[in-house]
DNA sequence: CGATTGCTTGAGGGCTTTCAAGACGTGTGG
DNA sequence: CCACACGTCTTGAAAGCCCTCAAGCAATCG
């Protein structure tokens, strides 16, 4: 990975770090909840005068579990996944981190899971001593950190929910509709959805065998409940048998009026 | 639940809400990491103003998913699930909380978990619009509820390993294990493992049945991994297989020198 | 002391895992 | 432009583990 680069095309158009979230605790009748950018041009530009921009490839390590902890990273580009290394040597992948995500969760120093770009990533680096300092004399943004916080929290516990799942088609079923609703959060498109990372990735996320993804991605395709397009392409043919799935044992209180 | 009660007993002799937590960012010397009060007398002086103190018996509800976010909850003394229910009827229980966690996530507005006493509690009852307003203006305070969040998330991650193995013995020593560190991170005696939940709710977190849940104890106790002088209270017998079976899937970076 | 709740234990079935071989697709070199 | 080679993915068969259902046992409480 490229540290440190004064990297001033990248910087260009860019407006600084940006995090996007919910805000926890004020409704919105959007339907993909209140998923916005939350820090305003000036926090933007606060945090850019600290930060600077990294990028890696494809494969590329960020930052492994156990390195004392000098940076925190917003992702500007690309696709990471956060993850700890098993005893048997294959991964246990926690989250997947999109544009806007931020990273580097650590403890007593040090970080506590390893990051590896799952695609070319751009991201902004951000030293954490700077960066306290920086978060002490602004409310504002330590809020809007929180925010963000509480939002990884909240995936966090649906992946625990999906992983708690025994069945491979609910699982696969509620992955999908995870990226589905990160797709939408991001604004993009939803007709199709978009799987960046492979199969391999999607195993060690969801907690099967490789495969046993395999076999339920042609399980799903041959009852007509997705269409694969190709490896990187799903799309649901059948939402209401989808939503039976993914919602068997999650259910979300959507529709819990007033 | 006895909501707004202006207990004046209750607060006697407490100094106002209290968040534990490790600061995520500095290195700390001790065994049980950097556990401690992060908020300052003056602080929770300041949040004991706009505090209420609730009480609640074992078994009831503090808030359910989908009601309308108008508190959160900070644990003065018992033992608090968060708890999502599932289609089939069970529930799963994201997490265990003790004295000195927060409680009361949400999104869009509303609980996206329901609460419930596991022993009798006690609690700060934090109205969010008094909370919001008064966060804005203390940059000190919202730094420590980022450690706690931060802390949080930590513990989702390791709940979703811990759920994501496939054996019952792993699971189960991890479990113990996860108990274990809390009641370390409390400065309580760790000869012995207290668990306050039954093995239903046991079963619920770890993601088994009540029946394995049951085997599986026994398996470690003929073993000789562990011996169960109740159902509350379970001792470390051997602690290198005891071990070895938590970190089979868990390799923690605890011993990366430097 | 009896009843209720919580826990333990048994037997059969289903699902995923594992191991392994084959198909696909992609990228490179001729 | 085609052929080859590699990595990725798919598919098959046997084995293991936990789940479900159900009955028996223990502990707690009135």
């Amino acid at each position: 990975m490229n540290r440190n680069v004064p990297d001033i095309k990248a910087s260009v158009g860019r407006k600084g770090p940006a995090i996007r979230a919910a805000h926890p605790w004020s409704v919105s009748r959007r339907p993909e909840g209140a998923v916005r950018q939350l820090l305003s041009d000036d926090e933007r530009a606060r945090l850019a005068v600290i930060a600077s921009v990294v990028r890696c490839a494809k494969g590329e390590s960020i930052y492994r579990a156990g390195e004392p902890v000098d940076a925190i990273y917003n992702i500007i580009s690309g696709v990471v996944k956060a993850f700890s290394a098993e005893a048997n040597g294959s991964d246990h992948i926690h989250a997947f981190l999109f544009a806007g995500d931020l990273l580097g969760l650590s403890d007593d120093g040090r970080y506590v899971n390893s990051a590896e770009a799952v695609t070319p990533v751009t991201a902004y680096q951000l030293p954490t001593a700077k960066l306290q300092s920086h978060l002490r004399r602004d409310a504002g943004l330590e809020f809007h950190v929180i925010c963000k916080l509480c939002q990884e929290l909240r995936q966090a516990q649906r992946h625990a929910f999906l992983v708690a799942s025994r069945e491979a088609l609910p699982k696969l079923a509620m992955f999908l509709q995870l990226l589905e609703d990160l797709q939408a959060g991001r604004g993009e498109p939803i007709n199709e959805i978009h799987l960046p990372m492979d199969r391999t990735e999607i195993a060690e996320f969801v907690g099967m065998s490789l495969a046993a993804v395999s076999r339920g991605f042609k399980k799903l395709t041959v009852r007509g409940v997705i269409e694969v397009r190709n490896r990187q392409h799903v799309k649901i043919k059948d939402r209401a048998a989808f939503n039976e799935l993914a919602d068997l044992s999650a259910s979300r209180a959507s529709e819990s009026g007033a």
